[in-house]
RNA sequence: GCGAGCGUAGCCAAGUGGUUAAGGCAGAGGAUUGUGGUUCCUCCAUUCGUGGGUUCGAGUCCCAUCGUUCGCCCCA
């Protein structure tokens, strides 16, 4: 049909839906203000080399599926395709570390990676992120944690389990690493194609493959829990004590890996189970060493990011789109009933009343059915009659009933036409 | 980047080589030239994503292309 439709990969978000979107909005924000994180807004787009020295540049993230372009003075320039790196190029810039011990920050908005979309993933994507940057207390990681299950809680979600790991610290994980890489290297044939060629690249990424074959070869690899080092150990042991301690249950799960080259120590997931492929709704943890990383001083920090569509896709599994209406709905015909309508319209909207106004003109049969459709709770209808003689017909929807009063009485008692209304509502 | 399925009106769809492309919802007009979730009538695709091919003849078969869906990779 027409011929310009929207991006592959990007859609647009309609009236009927997004009802779903402003819930999460509110929710979420409200139980982020209740727990002291402060809103932080930060540009779309963003220096190449931010992403390529924060992500990684051997992720996939960066590797394939970052929108890059140069811009007219020639930079390179990169659409986020995650909240994380900037927000940490943000505390840097404008100093936020100075500024008290920690900051607990979050932030939400659209992120973009080239990929081919599917069930739960598109390339214009929206995440809802938090950051908490100047603690490397475990009971950072568990508030994060903590956050994040009340969010999906207040919204009413179900069969959702929380995952967590830890990677340990960079020492820790080369040692694993490299234990892992002896452990496989035997089995290196019987590896599905992908781990073969990751077993030199990214070997812990194998262990999360769903090769059925390659599954039954990492059964009885080591455990990264085994190679935490003291420090890692008790930190990771704290963190498991105290969700436990928050009564948050959750699965010890060795084998997830986080894609991301920044994360340390642990890392934890939030699946659903009503969700295709894309069963992540909430992905995060520890990254100690980003700040740094991006010039900035040594700076502990741990955070989570949930994909919104992915949390909309399940909300829409328990319930019905959300129809808004609307208090008045305003019929008229006839000129001077069309302008003294509108004029009505605008002040009873002034008065704070919500009001649907028919442009139409059409038959007076036509406009009524579409009042009806709107939800309104009563009509108020204007044609020449009305007009001459300055009055206004107020029909209640629901019970029929029906009187002529004067336009200029219908506002002298506001607070009388507002009970009527909710009077009105009720029958 | 790879694999598989699908593409008929705003939406849901019938149609599986043979004259004018069912039906439903939504929409417009009317029966009722000023009154709503009911009823009835009328209208609403020169065309089946696009381009090419096979055929006397194609929405229906073939090829290409674009889009879309699901999966792989990866991630939220």
């Amino acid at each position: 049909m027409g011929e310009i439709q929207a991006l592959r990969g990007t859609r647009d978000i309609l009236p009927e839906e997004v009802g779903y979107w402003q819930q999460v909005e509110t929710r979420a924000r409200d139980i982020l203000f209740k727990a002291a994180y402060r809103e932080i807004r930060t540009p779309i787009f963003e220096q190449t080399e931010l992403f390529e020295r924060g992500i990684g540049e051997a992720t996939d993230v960066v590797g394939k599926e970052m929108y890059t372009f140069c811009d007219r003075g020639d930079r390179s320039i990169t659409l986020r395709p995650e909240g994380t790196a900037g927000v940490v190029r943000s505390l840097i810039e404008h100093s936020l570390y100075t500024q008290g011990g920690v900051q607990r920050l979050w932030y939400t908005g659209p992120m973009f990676r080239y990929e081919r979309p599917q069930a739960g993933r598109q390339r214009q994507f929206h995440q809802l992120g938090v950051e908490v940057l100047g603690s490397a207390d475990p009971r950072a990681d568990v508030e994060v944690i903590a956050i994040a299950t009340n969010i999906l809680q207040a919204l009413g979600l179900k069969n959702l389990h929380l995952d967590i790991n830890s990677v340990g610290n960079l020492e820790d994980r080369q040692a694993y690493r490299q234990a892992l890489i002896d452990y496989l290297t035997p089995y290196k044939d019987e590896l599905d194609p992908d781990s073969q060629d990751r077993l030199s690249r990214n070997p812990l990424r194998i262990l999360d493959s769903k090769d059925k074959r390659t599954q039954e070869i990492t059964q009885n690899a080591p455990s990264i829990l085994d190679h935490l080092g003291t420090y890692s150990r008790q930190h990771f042991d704290k963190v498991q004590q105290l969700l436990t301690d928050l009564g948050i249950s959750y699965q010890l799960n060795p084998r997830l890996v986080r894609g991301l080259d920044y994360y340390t120590h642990t890392a934890f997931e939030i699946q659903s189970d009503d969700l295709g492929a894309q069963a992540t709704v909430c992905g995060g943890g520890r990254y100690d060493g980003l700040v740094a990383q991006l010039g900035g001083p040594e700076t502990p920090a741990v955070g989570w990011a949930i994909g919104l569509e992915r949390l909309i896709l399940l909300l829409q599994q328990l319930q019905q789109p959300t129809l808004p209406s609307v208090d008045f709905y305003v019929v008229s015909r006839g000129d001077a009933a069309q302008d003294q309508a509108l004029v009505l319209a605008q002040k009873l909207r002034q008065a704070g009343f919500s009001v649907d106004l028919d442009l139409s003109g059409s038959a007076f049969k036509k406009q009524f059915a579409r009042a009806d459709r709107s939800g309104a709770i009563a009509c108020l209808i204007l044609g020449d009659e009305e007009a001459a003689n300055q009055t206004v017909k107020l029909k209640w929807m629901a019970s029929k009933e029906q009187s002529a009063i004067p336009q200029a009485e219908l506002l002298t008692n506001i607070e009388e036409l507002r009970s009527q209304l909710h009077r009105g509502e009720g029958r």
